[in-house]
DNA sequence: GCAGTGATCATA
DNA sequence: ATGATCACTGCC
């Protein structure tokens, strides 16, 4: 290991992704997704928001209705990206967890200034080109190590746009790093809302 | 509140 | 070949 890396720019290695979704989609969240482009420069982007898909048993995973062409990645190896095109314009920004034959992946819902899945794969300029790609250096998209968040200010909720999966819906699978939870960041004039 | 948008998948 | 279905977003 190089002795002066700081952690923060560590890449998380494939077996940071050999875990169950729930697993990984907490342990994302204050990571850093980097992305280089092809004039050769890097931007990072904290990750904030995260939703665990958890394989062929939870009714919301693509994975529960079997392979298809689509899906194929999720059934292979943790650490590959999965990215599909939803609604005919937003690309959707996955990454394969656990272990090959599971059908697992977490959706990246928000990172840096993108709020939203679509428009964090617009803003980052992510399309099919990654879809089965490792989340590697090699690749120009992978995740670093950042500082680790506090369970305080994570917050559990059910996933967004799975109202179709029954009980599958209400689990407490998307995690969100609350801003109105952080000290640090001065969020109020965002949050506030209008005195009535 | 709901239209836009097009690949994907099941059905035939 | 055809129709339903979307892990969403932006504007009404």
């Amino acid at each position: 290991m190089m002795p002066d890396m700081p952690r923060s720019s560590q890449t998380l290695p494939a077996d940071f992704f050999d875990r169950p979704a729930d697993c990984v989609a907490r342990g994302l969240l204050g990571t850093h997704l980097v992305v280089r482009d092809a004039d050769g420069s890097v931007s990072r982007h904290a990750v904030f928001e995260t939703e665990a898909y958890l394989g062929a048993h939870d009714l919301a995973c693509h994975g529960s209705k079997g392979m298809t062409k689509r899906n194929a990645v999720m059934f292979g190896p943790a650490g590959c990206w999965y990215v599909y095109l939803c609604y005919g314009m937003h690309w959707m920004l996955n990454v394969v967890t656990g272990a090959e034959g599971v059908p697992a992946a977490v959706l990246i819902r928000g990172a840096g200034e993108f709020v939203g899945p679509g428009r964090v794969t617009r803003g980052l300029g992510i399309d099919k080109a990654f879809d089965g790609a490792a989340a590697a250096r090699a690749t120009g998209l992978w995740f670093d190590a950042g500082e680790p968040i506090s369970p305080r200010f994570v917050s559990r909720t059910p996933r967004i746009g799975v109202s179709y999966a029954g009980e599958w819906a209400e689990k407490p699978l998307r995690f969100v790093v609350d801003p109105a939870k952080l000290p640090t960041m001065p969020q109020a004039s965002r949050t506030r809302r209008r005195k009535p």
